[in-house]
DNA sequence: ACCTTCACATACCCAAGGTATGTGAACGCG
DNA sequence: CGCGTTCACATACCTTGGGTATGTGAAGGT
């Protein structure tokens, strides 16, 4: 509490999960930064000292974010010994978080538009398409799935469950998620080696 | 150019026309709605007066895009026979619109956020995922795909496509176009029966 | 003990969305 | 044709909010 690194931490976390909290409630256009500040207890100009913009702010909840979201769907996979359950459970983790508003509300309808597509696409890779592109890698080799281009599967699969988690969140009952799962594995059905 | 309400309908369609050239060009954040008014030889005033707010007139321009595209895909596919092919060729067609950057900025990236996504939802399904679902439910009806419900896999399709045209916006040749389609065909077969 | 660094606070600027009100030409009506 | 009304704009103004320049006092090194 005394240190001046402790303290420069300290309020740094609380600005981020202050602003995240905003963010996922009323969305970046809403979120006014000075209040953000106020409301940790300090002023838009530490804000402003550790983050820069409004914008940079809130770049730094997607990647927070983001990056919690890959950790969950990776954990959620690798609960699963079988490597196409695992791919399988792994969707399924995805699907399911779209109804936090957190990821729904910051990370795929704000984050696009605010950080513009290519940064977005880039933080959305390095979180969450990579590990799809290496699981369905992964299944190829174990031939499980036909073997192909990787790459327009996996951006195919991501838009598909990107927007499928959205609609989920207006519905987050057990049985549309897992009517979604199931129309989703008879898509990945087509890929298959029987 | 004398009558009143054909002054009234030109200017509408200058300030509609100038401010999708904008949005597309800069995204919605950095268009200043003062600017589009003077490109067009007209005050803030009067477009305050004809579109109410700088949303609103995103708002008309979002639709005039969305529309485009829905008659555009429904043409492709329109003018092909079999039922199975028509639906291949409006996926296609789709595609190739995100290449255009009014669709790609505008209705994928900007309108989400700035409409909010229920509203975004709203005008997407009036305007091209009722119709991915017709198609999808003629095919059902055609024995051309296995039966089941429509819904979850019109919006898993809708979103890896919205995706997949956001991608190929970045690589625009021929060659990534056929691989990302071929890959969607091979989704597709995990729903066709043989 | 002294100076430097740095995490903030204070005060200010200005761009831009929105509004309230004015105005003159087109239109309906007798 | 004269006259009041409507309405498509113009003008002037307000307000919010992101951003910046500068000050300050306490922590930390020497």
């Amino acid at each position: 509490m005394s240190t001046r690194v402790e303290q420069r931490e300290q309020t740094r976390r609380a600005l981020l999960a202050e602003g995240r909290r905003r963010f996922a409630a009323d969305g970046y256009h809403a979120v006014v930064f000075d209040d953000v500040a106020k409301a940790v207890g300090v002023t838009k100009g530490a804000a402003y000292h550790h983050f820069g913009s409004k914008a940079g702010l809130f770049t730094a909840v997607v990647r927070e974010t983001q990056e919690e979201l890959g950790t969950r769907v990776a954990a959620a996979a690798d609960a699963v010994a079988d490597p196409w359950d695992s791919f399988v459970a792994g969707c399924r983790a995805f699907l399911a978080a779209g109804a936090d508003p957190e990821i729904r509300r910051i990370v795929l309808v704000d984050a696009p538009a605010v950080l513009g597509w290519n940064e977005w696409r880039d933080m959305d890779d390095a979180a969450s398409a990579r590990h799809l592109r290496e699981a369905l890698c992964g299944l190829m080799s174990a031939g499980v799935i036909a073997s192909g281009p990787v790459t327009p599967i996996a951006r195919l699969l991501s838009g598909a469950m990107n927007e499928a988690a959205l609609w989920l969140a207006q519905e987050p009952d057990d049985a549309s998620l897992d009517e979604t799962a199931a129309a989703l594995e008879g898509l990945l059905a087509g890929l298959r080696i029987p």
